[in-house]
DNA sequence: TGATACACGATTAAATCAGTCGTGATTATT
DNA sequence: AATAATCACGACTGATTTAATCGTGTATCA
């Protein structure tokens, strides 16, 4: 399970890329529309802002808009900068690899392969899936079938 | 990351697999020989007991041995028993599903599509993985050169 | 100069994780 | 029958993480 804050995190980006990309939005606006709280948003894009995916600038009229293009964000980015590795074990981590202290020899591990196999086929989602991919799920009716299975 | 526990649970099992399939194993030896806390292992092995997946003796000369045959014992089946759905989001959880509160309508929620595809590549792995197809890398020399990327 | 918006550190309540403790029940051996 | 080894099982605990909230400060526009 992904957290409720990476969840916001790029519902809040969907919400910046769908918007006229001159114009700041607002904390509360995004809030609202997705229904996040705003005081944990504010947080959330601050983090966002830290790492250079959007941008914001303060006072009245002010607010926040995407630096980088919806198609450059992709979705293992801020997965991995909201909640950490995409690996399920912390020695096939890319951005914090740390052995397992009860594990005596990674190449003969026996459950370690199986979890690279595993962290490669998700990234291969996650890093290829973009926020501008997205975009299309807004309204309904425009959906696609390919979901099922 | 899968938790320290789903860990133990497959080394476990894998222990057992190796062993000889009339002889019980006693916790202790499975927790020395895979360094996990025997009182853990314990609670860990009565799960899977529980499950029908491994059954136990007691008294002197007890101890446990796998129930069901290696290779009909799935990485998947194990990690949603120990930590739970495979999905990444509630709502496309098949063994628990539940909608997620803050969204109101699933099927024009932008990223619940992305997320199912990962959810279906990683079960795709975890599903056909047994513990069976991961006896050949207990010993070093034995491993074949699949491993990276 | 005041209203409005972002900035940012501190705090918190609840849940989850990773075990540990203690006691009881079962069985093989002496 | 007694003993010792083993599994059974509920309760407890300390540390960490999650999901926020609070409060104050700073920038900017009208």
């Amino acid at each position: 399970m992904i957290s409720q804050k990476a969840k916001y995190a790029l519902r809040a980006l969907v919400v910046l890329a769908r918007a006229d990309s001159e114009k700041a939005l607002f904390i509360s606006d995004i809030a609202e529309e997705q229904n996040i709280p705003k005081k944990f948003l504010e947080q959330i894009l601050l983090d966002l802002k830290r790492e250079g995916i959007v941008m914001s600038r303060r006072g009245k009229m002010g607010g926040y808009l995407l630096l980088k293009g919806a198609d450059d964000i992709t979705f293992g980015e801020i997965l991995r900068l909201i909640d950490g590795p995409i690996a399920s074990l912390p020695c096939l981590s890319k951005i914090a690899y740390r052995r397992c202290e009860d594990c005596s020899d990674e190449d003969t591990c026996e459950i370690r392969h199986v979890f690279n196999e595993v962290a490669n086929v998700t990234r291969g989602v996650l890093d290829k899936t973009t926020i501008a991919d997205c975009l299309i799920y807004g309204e309904k009716g425009k959906i696609p079938a390919i979901l099922d299975m």
